[in-house]
DNA sequence: CGCGGGTTTAAGCGTTTGTTAAGGATCAGT
DNA sequence: ACTGATCCTTAACAAACGCTTAAACCCGCG
């Protein structure tokens, strides 16, 4: 997952993207003002975006709406500096997804991101299933027919994003573009690198094969039907 | 998706169109004067252009508004050598989308082109209909009457362009001209070959044909109504 | 400063795909 | 029905692609 941090508090905006990278293992990048942030999120390749409202340049609410007028519809968590009804109303209204008001509890912000996310790829629940497989995102932990699997950190972001979007193909570049900061691709092929020791964990021996290579298009995690 | 690089040093633009096709999947054409761009990309068949700004015989800030001129909307990346604020507003005012400034890095490049598209896109509807056909373009997944249907790449692609057009009569030239770069002038069959897969694929035993073939013409996907 | 895990790059190898080519089938006009 | 043109299908092969393994790299920690 990668999430899109707009606040000019360097000291703040620091300490969540430690949190959001370290606890929640999300790629994590930053704007420091409300120009830079509209034209960032503007991209659409973030899973969701950290507004502050209080900006330079460019204030929380109006970098909203110009969003949404764009057409974007990255789920947005606004920060709020006091807890002020009607602006907070005005705000969800205005395409908003939550809202928190400062100061707050760093557990409770990563919880209420990872809300949002997962209530945008459309469930509700925090364990992902497919088959005998499933991923708890809140423990970040994968079992297979019951039996615990370990994964590696960047393993464990390439399946979580997969099973995020089960039966849809996703493609390197998509995978390249949500695991990694920077706005940037690289040319490698860590992905084929991490598709194979998942494999080898999880699609073991004589168990169906849940992770499929679509040749030209990247790919896709479900259950076989036929 | 087809991109245009307006560029004089070939080696960057070799770069470039390298970057694009085999890291983004589009196809990429190149044009190495200022004039040759106009003329390219006044034929409005690209889904975006990478143009630098110092040209051979016309440069690139007049190719823009030239273009605009002749109200081709294609979205438009510029190359700027030099961070020159001044020139960079003034070309966003007159219609470029975004900017880039030398040296950069092709992964960004990359990301950026892709930005631009998707912007100018929108989050269209992306799930083509023909009768008991659908084609998914999110999730790259065909179906005829729910079930299923694997494409290769270049099958899908040319699904795609033919269920995009429903309805109209596609040259084999029309074709050839949108899934490969400009210069294919070649004699080919390429395109009868994948009709023949498709065909296989999708229009198979007592089911109504929904791909027929205009002698002469070229190919069209409809539901047979008569 | 070296160790160790995780991450990334690089290279070899097997498989699939894109493309060409050739022969058969079908169509339209005569 | 004959003929030339157009289209369909199959087979073949080089190139592209994806998988795997191993080695290089990086970074935190002792």
């Amino acid at each position: 997952m990668r999430v899109l941090i707009v606040e000019d508090e360097t000291r703040l905006a620091a300490n969540v993207r430690k949190g959001l990278t370290s606890l929640a293992g999300f790629a994590v990048d930053a704007a420091s003002d409300g120009e830079e942030g509209l034209y960032l999120a503007s991209e659409g390749t973030y899973d969701a975006i950290v507004l502050d409202l209080m900006l330079p340049k460019m204030n929380g609410e109006l970098l909203l709406r110009r969003l949404r007028e764009r057409k974007v519809s990255t789920p947005v968590l606004v920060l709020t500096a006091v807890e002020d009804k009607a602006t907070v109303v005005r705000l969800l209204e205005m395409g908003a997804d939550d809202y928190l008001a400062k100061p707050f509890d760093m557990g409770e912000l990563i919880a209420r991101v990872k809300a949002v996310i997962r209530r945008n790829f459309g469930h509700a629940v925090s364990v992902l299933r497919v088959d005998d497989l499933e991923l708890d995102m809140n423990r970040r932990q994968v079992k297979r027919a019951g039996a615990p699997i370990e994964l590696k950190a960047m393993e464990y972001r390439v399946l979580e994003y997969l099973m995020a979007r089960r039966d849809s193909v996703i493609s390197k570049s998509d995978l390249l573009e949500h695991l990694y900061d920077y706005n940037w691709e690289k040319f490698s092929n860590v992905i084929e690198v991490y598709i194979s020791g998942l494999r080898r964990k999880i699609d073991r021996e004589e168990m169906p094969k849940l992770i499929h290579t679509v040749r030209g298009h990247g790919y896709v995690i479900r259950e076989e039907a036929a």
